[in-house]
DNA sequence: CGCGAGAAATAAATCGATTTACAGCATGCA
DNA sequence: TGCATGCTGTAAATCGATTTATTTCTCGCG
């Protein structure tokens, strides 16, 4: 119709190599008149690269990770590039499954959230493949990949900081679901604070992995084995998921937040802010993950980076609420420096 | 290496047409060993239908369509198609240029919840493109497209039966951010049953679409504008935001759950049952809705059904906790009919 | 032994773009 | 004028599978 080459017309599309003013715009016309759109998958038959991101979560559920898709989606397509989005649904068999099929679909990069850690099926198939890639919020440093987390040890830290400065000597934290990199990094920058500042306080830690009701059992026991009076009088819980049981638990025991116990917990919700007592916590930045992963991707894809693999570290937000206790800190947002 | 034709190959590989047992097997054995796996890309290329399915949902973030998306590629999986989800993050624009987008990657089928309802750019969009489609959640009755939704209509009216059987006289019904052809059908679902059974209840209502602080805002003034003798004695919450924005509303006032106002909302979630008091909601079948969403599409795909489109309604269940009064329904789970 | 029917395998065309190699054309310089 | 150079455009090869049209092979039967 524009009366050229499919080869010309391809050229202008992509805006490449040198072409006539006329003739480019005669191919824009055309392309106007007959709503043409090109097919991205023939598109990226022929070239190595395709303009696709893979990315893996391990469940879509949940707000975290819905809110990290949805920010790479984002960010992807502001790149140009479509992203397929797969739920590893917690399985690292099926993890690694879902690595392999995006290599099928020669995606340029993808972006893993791994179901444990940076020493998983899913990591270890991104290299054996030789892929392209990012992990993102399971992991710690890697040698193969960059990877990029919230700063989970800072916050846990000035968790730590803010228990320990509000005088609590005996203190639980708690993690349940899966235990992943990230909680344990949680526990150490906890811990490590704790013994850094000297501090005398007395720290429990109560991981269990199994399904909900064994959770809840290993709480339930946990408080039945003690003496109400050597009771914690804090709890720092490493998840949302754990936030919530222990919430519940207290509740069923009829322990008063934070009378009784101050709660802070690891990952926001919105019901945190409105459930009574409304819940400390620390905010994760999404967002800024979301974005940092998919822009140290494309350098990579791009070749613009070359160099070693670097951990990315993004800083959280520790929000504190009613339920750490009234007047000892003010209930408004506190941002600590990387 | 098999030592056959390439057009072999493929055969046996998608167990079509003829082939001696022999040489399948040698071509197993060869693709095992050298651990082939086919380009799905480029196996769409030459067939006008590819095995993939693209999913529109209006947003990731929440666990509602966070489980949906699950279900959908589990779904999708199981019948051997891969799954393409995208998020129109709430705005119908994007939906509709993400409807095209899946067009251009000529998808098998396309399974759409609309940003508003059926009536909106990205349903047009693809009827306008003659795609086969399959509109979930957000949508009623459609006579270009199936439709698969939770029974709003049904689950409401069990509400009303609820609340009105509990005597209540005056209630509000209020929903918040988007207001949806399911937010829609929820209201319509109450007031109907109500109108039914001949109830002399006063039936107030408050919409509130614009942003949270005006929706915060409505409520307050709608409460600020009451006689406390006059205030409703229960509130049925439209949608799981709603629920979050009028129990936030009701502490601040220091009014009661349930001594004051019963509160029960439609969508439910992890905190409810957690939070004291602990809140009644309707709960969407999203596994059943995910599921028949892709086998309705899967038989208009694989040409099984060219029937007139179907609305296909899913029934929810009614959770009875603490907020809609104690003793007056037993807290356990209410199972009603089709 | 020869022929035809049916089964099995393959060569070649195809899907829709990109890329390569080359041709056509104008311009500049000797 | 002759030839190199640079700029544009095109034909044809290519990506990796599927499909069609055709060939080859196998039997069975007269």
């Amino acid at each position: 119709m524009a009366g050229v080459s499919a080869a010309t017309v391809s050229k202008v599309l992509r805006g490449v190599a040198s072409v006539k003013q006329e003739n480019a715009k005669r191919v824009h016309d055309a392309v106007k008149k007959l709503g043409y759109r090109m097919d991205p998958l023939a598109s990226g038959l022929r070239n190595e690269q395709r303009r696709i991101i893979g990315a893996v979560v391990p469940d879509l559920e949940s707000p975290f990770f819905g809110a990290l898709a949805t920010g790479l989606e984002k960010a992807a397509e502001e790149a140009g590039y479509a992203m397929i989005i797969a739920s590893s649904r917690e399985s690292e068999a099926r993890e690694a499954d879902l690595v392999a099929r995006m290599n099928d679909w020669r995606v340029a990069g993808t972006i893993l959230t791994p179901v444990r850690s940076e020493r998983g099926l899913g990591a270890e198939r991104l290299h054996a493949l030789n892929m392209k890639a990012v992990l993102v919020d399971r992991v710690s440093a890697d040698r193969r990949f960059d990877t990029v987390t919230a700063d989970n040890y800072a916050a846990s830290a000035s968790v730590a900081d803010l228990l320990l400065g509000a005088g609590h000597s005996r203190i639980l934290l708690h993690g349940a679901t899966r235990i992943s990199k990230s909680v344990r990094t949680r526990l150490q920058g906890f811990t490590e604070r704790a013994r850094a500042v000297g501090s005398k306080a007395r720290i429990d830690t109560l991981l269990s992995e199994e399904d909900p009701e064994a959770q809840r059992d290993a709480v339930f026991r946990y408080f039945e084995g003690l003496d109400p009076a050597e009771r914690p009088s804090a709890v720092f819980s490493l998840s949302q998921h754990s936030t919530l049981l222990v919430l519940s638990e207290l509740r069923r025991r009829g322990v008063r937040v934070p009378a009784d116990i101050a709660l802070i917990g690891f990952d926001d919700a919105d019901w945190m802010q409105t459930t009574w007592p409304s819940i400390s916590a620390v905010a994760q930045p999404v967002a800024a993950i979301a974005e940092r992963a998919v822009a140290v991707l494309l350098a990579r894809v791009e070749g613009e980076n070359t160099g070693f693999p670097v951990q990315h570290l993004e800083p959280c937000t520790l929000i504190a609420r009613q339920s750490t206790g009234p007047d000892r800190v003010p209930a408004m947002k506190t941002q600590f420096a990387e």
